[in-house]
DNA sequence: GGAGAAACATACCGATTGGTACATAAAGGA
DNA sequence: TCCTTTATGTACCAATCGGTATGTTTCTCC
């Protein structure tokens, strides 16, 4: 998978997934526009060109940040809505597990897609459209859960799945906004747990 | 309450009134940071130097922008607090009538307090303060309500209005987040409607 | 041991950032 | 009429923004 042949000039100094993973930090942190390259730098251990010459230009290292960010830290959502039997014990597990994780310690809290580049300058407009379709992707996530308890009889025949998945999408979204803002894991676990309560009317099987 | 008495000096050439509403838009739409002190002065028709006569700094420009748009433009909560007869009508209205707001034509979509500053640089960590405590006192709101309900009897004494509020406040902000990725009206409304299914479950009483 | 290729660090680029100095213009008070 | 006060437009400030030119170092290939 790792394709690392020999290569002809000077070895690289530093590590690129390590400094990856620093940028990914900053940019989690302090949103796109507001990670100046110097933060970037600092944060990496590396100097300017070196930035450059490995990721190509600050728009792209941020891509790639966000990629990593998907591989490896948000693979709650994912692994949720895969692994539970039910749509509803999907949903439940997916707002629960993913409350944990935004307020891990030693972290930014809440999730990089929702938070680091929501409003800003003109010229960020592609970098915020591609945050907006990673979010659209969740929804559909989502409702593709629920369809799936829908054919599997769990849910109801009568739900409105993409009805279903916008509101427990944009609760997972609010979860980011409140730990950003500060909230404990048992309170974002409380709104969870809140969230779960609407369940029952809007997706039990008659 | 205006109070206008003649001044000494020349006076000021353009309406501040109009100006400061100016400036609220663009911080509305591009957040406190992407908001240059070019594109402000732009849109309000004014040179730099008599906006930094006006209003001080950019900083304190954007906590005016903060409070007309609390003024202005976010009466709909408090509005539908106060004025529904019952907690569970109160909260409903809440999220409807702000969900009909955050996508109203000829408006940045979503709500500034949620939008402007969530993340930026650690400079900025103070506008970013100002507004979180604003969201704080929303969800204050929304408790309030509930406890009030629960003392005339149309909210369970077993409730818990701290989370419901938490959970209510969430959605709501959630809200901004899909009003500001293009979600329709009727799409955000069937959110506050599913949102509301929750409250039988939460809140009535026994 | 070159020769070529790639990464390194320093030092720089023009553009933009938030914020001002300064001279001028327009008002009220004496 | 003159003086004070305040606002205005131009032109500017140092600092920072994202991004590079350049000379040197360190590697592989022949």
């Amino acid at each position: 998978m790792k394709k690392t042949q020999p290569e002809r000039g000077r070895p690289r100094a530093f590590d690129r997934d390590v400094a990856l993973r620093r940028a990914m930090e900053v940019f989690w942190a302090q949103g796109y526009e507001g990670a100046s390259v110097g933060d970037l730098t600092a944060a990496m251990g590396i100097e300017r060109p070196s930035l450059y010459g490995a990721f190509g230009c600050k728009e792209a290292l941020f891509r790639e940040a966000v990629e990593l960010y998907g591989r490896e830290e948000s693979g709650a959502t994912g692994r949720a809505l895969a692994r539970e039997p039910t749509a509803r014990a999907a949903v439940a597990a997916m707002l629960r597990d993913n409350a944990a994780v935004y307020v891990e310690p030693g972290k930014p809290p809440g999730c990089l897609v929702v938070l680091a580049a929501l409003v800003g300058t003109p010229e960020s407009a592609p970098v915020r459209q591609a945050l907006a379709e990673r979010r659209a992707r969740v929804r559909a996530a989502i409702a593709a859960r629920v369809r799936q308890g829908m054919a599997e009889g769990d849910v109801s025949r009568d739900a409105d799945p993409d009805a279903i998945a916008a509101f427990y999408g944009t609760v997972l979204h609010g979860l980011s906004l409140q730990a950003r803002d500060g909230m404990a894991k048992e309170d974002l676990l409380a709104i969870c747990e809140a969230a779960m309560a609407a369940w029952d009317p809007l997706a039990a099987p008659s």
